[in-house]
DNA sequence: GTTCATCTACGAAGTGTTTCGTATTCAAAT
DNA sequence: ATTTGAATACGAAACACTTCGTAGATGAAC
């Protein structure tokens, strides 16, 4: 998907987005299965949530007759990305740098994640 | 603060404690003027969203008499590292590894912050 | 073709957040 | 003491998000 336009999904439509970039494009049934292991709420409240997706253009839809088959249509990379990019702005100043010092520092990072994380600054020195 | 419970404001209330954070222990008229810069509501709005902030126990308020002075009573590191953290576990998997190259990937970060953060982690790699 | 389980559509209640208007209090200036 | 400008308190409207119940459609099984 190519939007100008700033994701912003709610809570709720946060969690089920997570569950189409995971599994792929899946029916009400299938999603409202995955949400239930976190939350208990009601069969309907995941299809009306869809729904107001759907409208929203967060989610796109085929399937004609009974059941509908629903597909994230924005980009997992480009929301996480966006909205990484806003918390980057509010709240450390626009500062990376800030963030990822914050995160590491709250986080109890594993030996093998920092070193993983190293590397991965080593080889973007490089380039 | 020392607070085992989730701090998790609103983004009005986020904004309103960024200013806090920044400018320290403040006025509603302060801090109204400071939200005025990027948005454009009356006064009174600010005043009873900071009430709200005080019932929650976000921010305290001394100054008897006419006007009162709020400070934040939640910790800027602690609430940064608390949303962070949560956006680890909902967005990455509870990998900060993850994030963090997600953050420096569509973030153009410069040489000298990524010196920074080797720097930051060789410390904390010691430890 | 009737029954049944399951799906969709949708209104509406419930809940949380934001906004503001109005009443009241306060203190400084007159 | 009265006036005045600015502060607080607070109810309530406006808005957004979440939840669910009910009605009606659909297709599979009988």
């Amino acid at each position: 998907m190519n939007r100008k336009q700033q994701i912003k999904p709610t809570e709720s439509e946060l969690e089920i987005l997570q569950i189409l970039w995971a599994s792929g494009p899946a029916t009400v049934r299938t999603v409202h299965e995955q949400l239930s292991q976190t939350k208990d709420t009601g069969y309907t409240t995941t299809l009306k949530l869809m729904q107001i997706m759907l409208e929203k253009q967060l989610l796109g839809r085929e399937g004609s007759g009974k059941t509908h088959i629903y597909t994230a249509l924005v980009n997992k990379e480009q929301a996480q990305g966006q909205m990484l990019q806003r918390m980057i702005e509010t709240m450390f100043n626009g500062s990376a740098m800030k963030m990822v010092m914050q995160a590491l520092g709250s986080h109890k990072a594993s030996k093998a994640e920092l070193d993983m994380i190293r590397a991965y600054l080593d080889q973007k020195t490089k380039s």
